[in-house]
DNA sequence: ATCACGTTTCGATTATGCCGAACACGGTTC
DNA sequence: GAACCGTGTTCGGCATAATCGAAACGTGAT
């Protein structure tokens, strides 16, 4: 609605998506906006730090601010506070990394990483967005999103072979998540790995986000699969009745 | 200079500071300005989910994109990437838990957090933002930075009752780094957690950052204070040639 | 029934943000 | 060394776009 903040907002979007450094010149091509306009919403932006240019190339890049703001999000978020338990112990029974995410735009955040019990060194993928159509837990949250359209409205891109570009092929998997109230992906968004997911309600039966386990995929898809299922399917169910959701949600019928 | 866009950086720092949920009238109180004005800017930032209202309070938080940002803020950012290496072999060679920071406006922002190898599990510290004179990371940015005068816009709060809050003791504490290249801190920040750490210097000689050790002040201060601190001024050494600082600046004398 | 809150409307006022063109600086090329 | 890109930056006038106050609506909670 106001035109300069949604400006901004969309120069910060830029500024997080792939190539870390742009110049004035490129984001004003980017944006389709006068290269003076993109100049003074990049400096009012940098006042606040939550863009900085650097000294040498004069080019800009996100600042230590969204950092900060990001750590605020994830202190505050309800989801991922009452999330550490359950995680933790679906971490502990399914030996497997534990994943919550929510959903943002047509992207999968992941708000708690709780890494497998065996592996010492994991990467820590907080704040990481996936592609929703990419992953069970995108595939968990959008089966009973209120608004499916808005889903579609950025192109699905193809992460790996395996990944389900069109759409019918997306919507009968999305079914399948409503029959059975879980999601399983095989190597759709990376090579190898694989996820299962289950939604998580909020009050109000809405969805609040997903969570589930990510491994390789011979792992989690071989003989323990309906272990995993089980298991990923009873924190679900758990994690959304902290949450105060109400007994039966579709998902539960 | 644009002044929605600063409004709205207003809002969100609000919303990023402690109450993680605001009404809109909270809200214009802080910042000062009409409710309806109010009303249109968190309208734009919900658009873009940089913000998001609760459907049963009304109130709002910060949304899941300021996580995304942060995240690709740390993707993209160059001291973070060249401290990986530094920071796993300083906890080996030190055995504790290495924070990697920054500083934003007048607190310093953790980077980047390698736990001690002993201990299982820790809280993962990125992101967090803490008064730049509580803590030795803040003090080791200080000492070298160009601007001293903007630290102290800030009133400096009291986390403990061994924190410095008076000016004079802070530029003798500063004046003191800039002698030894080191800054020590002594439970300011925490009761029981002491630090110990050493400016990053990049292209040009100015401060990007520092690199530094926490943990319980008996272990760090204690018959292996020389060590540590010869362990982390060297890391600090390193890691600033890595990013490109001249062979001697100002702390290398 | 009352209160408080978020939301919406309205019109007037003007400050505000916008763009085109011009500027200054650093490279490179001839 | 001079001409020449391509940067990021500045300037000024025009028209839009944002702001505000007050009041009123709907909705929950008390």
């Amino acid at each position: 609605m106001i035109q300069s903040v949604e400006r901004a907002a969309l120069i910060l979007r830029v500024l997080g998506a792939g190539v870390p450094r742009l110049g004035v010149t490129e984001i004003s091509e980017r944006v389709g906006l006068a290269k003076p306009t993109v100049h003074g919403l990049l400096r009012t932006l940098e006042r606040h730090e939550l863009v900085v240019q650097d000294a040498e190339t004069g080019k800009y890049a996100l600042g230590p601010a969204v950092l900060q703001l990001g750590n605020a999000y994830l202190d505050g978020s309800e989801l991922r506070a009452r999330s550490l338990l359950w995680a933790d112990s679906l971490a502990q029974r399914a030996n497997e990394s534990v994943w919550v995410a929510t959903l943002s735009g047509s992207r999968v955040i992941v708000l708690h990483h709780v890494f497998r019990p065996d592996d010492m060194v994991q990467i820590l993928e907080v704040g990481a967005a996936i592609p929703w159509h990419a992953c069970a837990l995108g595939h968990a949250i959008a089966a009973y999103h209120p608004r499916i359209e808005e889903l579609y409205e950025e192109p699905l891109v193809q992460l790996t072979g395996q990944t389900r570009t069109d759409r019918e092929q997306l919507e009968e998997a999305l079914t399948a998540v409503r029959r059975t109230g879980m999601a399983v992906e095989d190597q759709e968004a990376a090579l190898g790995d694989a996820g299962i997911a289950a939604p998580v309600f909020t009050r109000g039966g809405v969805v609040a986000g997903a969570i589930g386990v990510v491994g390789p995929a011979e792992r989690l898809l071989g003989v323990r699969r309906n272990d995993l299922l089980l298991a990923v399917r009873e924190s679900g169910r758990a994690l959304s009745r902290d949450l105060g959701a109400p007994r039966s949600t579709s998902a539960y019928g």
